[in-house]
DNA sequence: GATTATTATGGAACCGTTTCCAATTATATG
DNA sequence: CATATAATTGGAAACGGTTCCATAATAATC
């Protein structure tokens, strides 16, 4: 493997002047440009990452660190950050971070510190399993973070995360404009801040128009298709009378769709559904999901810009809108 | 920070003690034990990793190279890759590489070397995007490396792939053993190894009971939501008295049936429905998805064992059993 | 053409480890 | 107890870059 050397002495150049073309910093006259990269080329030379970052303390590297309940992050989206990252010739470590408990009250921000420690120069935290606290307190000590899928106040500018409580409050609207009152609802876990905004917007929406939600018409799922399926069952059974489901993402209100559907229900005539997430799935159910569209892909995509401008010194353009925006399909009609 | 300088010092040591301490290479007394690792708490010292990949040349990651049509490999998949990864503190690196094409004939290869050179003890090569060929060379020039979903017949050892042939065969003979003789088929793409063994495998099966599957009842699809449900329309235009169609994912079938059941098919008494690769959706369609199992993440971990071997010198046993299921569910129906 | 400002260049020192060898100390052996 | 053997230990050298400073070459100015 050839050093930095090797081409000093073959281009017949100091070994500073090959180090400055490497990196484009410094100034380097166009003759020993050239003389520089045809021994580079001639010697096969690529720089040894190690040893520039052992001497530069960059790494060109960024990590990303969720749990396991930070939510399906699908691989188009991984995809999209590794595309957004390319161009400036940084690569992505992921992590299986872990959360905060009894036994191990800083088990994230040791399973972050691990990660900081082989090297990145900065970091997505995904989704919102570490407490603002910690988050904020991190922030102090490793300024290069961002933050995706979660909303600290003191943190605006590094906060990727949609609007739940709008989007919920959306739905609620949407489900009520169609004439529902008999209003059903699957729920993801209670303990992330999404699904409590999500919740709550949803609820207002119903309780501003005088609606509410009978407790026997709430369950709790947790976002995967056996709750949806399961859930939609368990309502079915309490009180088969409401005439609306509403369901804290496809996923679950797709297999919402198949337990009723498999109980004789027709959808929408007798129930409607309405799911959240807009994933591709949801325009291929039978019939298709009318949902909440969360531009997770534009989210993912805004937070790293921001990372490699936190990182790099860039100066690239950040869009912090996403909006919640109903995308109506056939699984909710309007009740006359 | 402190260095390991900082930490002989205090320990009262020398540099070399500690770093026998550190990697645990070399012997060391209990007493100086001890003393090191007092002082390396005392002082937080944190080894640095770029100094340790230098004079090593060991990096503690490896690389997972695949492109877009490698599959969609579930954020579930990459966790357990992880996870597996863990015990062993090694990173992993993820990237979306590229495919060969007349432009670039050389475009994976060289995502591969950008990977290798950034620091990489060895590689999962995922999917069969990069030519036979090149594989060999590329396992030549640098050994640590393992396929995921891809068979190259000279590198069995690193091999970690499905049968795809018994298993489309399976599928064929589980309709035909329906009594099905009118059997339409999704297939996927035709450009990967995994695809055209499915698709002869499923041929084959049916050739051997004299059943043959007209030209017009194969529609050519890519494995996504989208084929599937013009797949399952244009089929159904074709010809509609096919009793069985088999699709080559979860995904194409999900949607299929949703096309085939807003045009008033019942399924599975009109049309049987058999889908592959068992994805949790397949349990929540409606009616529930007969498939074949495919053991994708046995399948991975195994692949990140065999390299943790390779690269490590570690001995972890590794099961190369990945046989081919049917999963009966409720889409298939015996035809009387 | 002399002087000054600017650009280009070489290379020592440094980044923080591992590794190897020589030296020391402890342990075993006869 | 002397000697052979094994276990510990210290630290120089090496890994392959970047950075900074002193110096040389070039361009600009009067």
């Amino acid at each position: 493997m050839a050093t930095i050397r090797d081409v000093a002495k073959l281009a017949g150049v100091g070994i500073g002047t090959v180090s400055r073309v490497i990196s484009g910093n410094g100034s380097v006259s166009n003759k020993t440009l050239i003389k520089v990269n045809d021994a580079m080329a001639a010697l096969k030379f690529i720089p040894n990452t190690s040893a520039q970052s052992l001497s530069s303390k960059r790494f060109n590297t960024i990590g990303l660190w969720g749990t396991k309940s930070s939510g399906e992050m699908s691989r188009a989206t991984l995809t999209k950050i590794e595309r957004e990252l390319q161009p400036f010739d940084v690569s992505l470590i992921t992590t299986d971070g872990e959360r905060n408990s009894v036994n191990h009250p800083n088990a994230s921000r040791l399973s972050i510190d691990k990660l900081i420690n082989k090297g990145c120069d900065g970091l997505i935290i995904w989704g919102s399993d570490m407490p603002e606290f910690d988050i904020l307190q991190l922030e102090k000590e490793f300024p290069n973070i961002v933050l995706l899928n979660n909303n600290v106040k003191a943190m605006p500018e590094k906060s990727f995360a949609f609007n739940h409580y709008d989007a919920g409050y959306i739905a609620g609207q949407h489900l009520v404009d169609n004439g529902h009152k008999e209003i059903a609802y699957i729920s993801g876990w209670f303990d992330t801040s999404d699904a409590n905004e999500r919740h709550h917007g949803f609820i207002d929406a119903l309780n501003e128009n005088n609606i509410s939600i009978h407790e026997n018409l709430i369950y709790r799922g947790d976002y995967t298709f056996k709750k949806g399926f399961e859930g939609a069952n368990y309502l079915f059974n309490q009180e088969p009378n409401f005439t609306a489901l509403f369901c804290a993402n496809d996923q679950s209100a797709m297999s919402a769709i198949s337990a009723l559907s498999s109980k004789g229900v027709d959808i929408p005539n007798e129930v409607s559904v309405l799911g959240y997430d807009n994933m591709n799935i949801a325009s291929y159910t039978n019939p298709p999901l009318s949902t909440i569209n969360v531009p997770v892909q534009k989210m993912a995509v805004s937070a790293v810009r921001k990372l490699i401008n936190l990182c790099y010194g860039a100066d690239l353009e950040i869009d912090y809108s996403f909006d919640a925006k109903l995308i109506e399909r056939q699984s909710v009609i309007q009740l006359n």
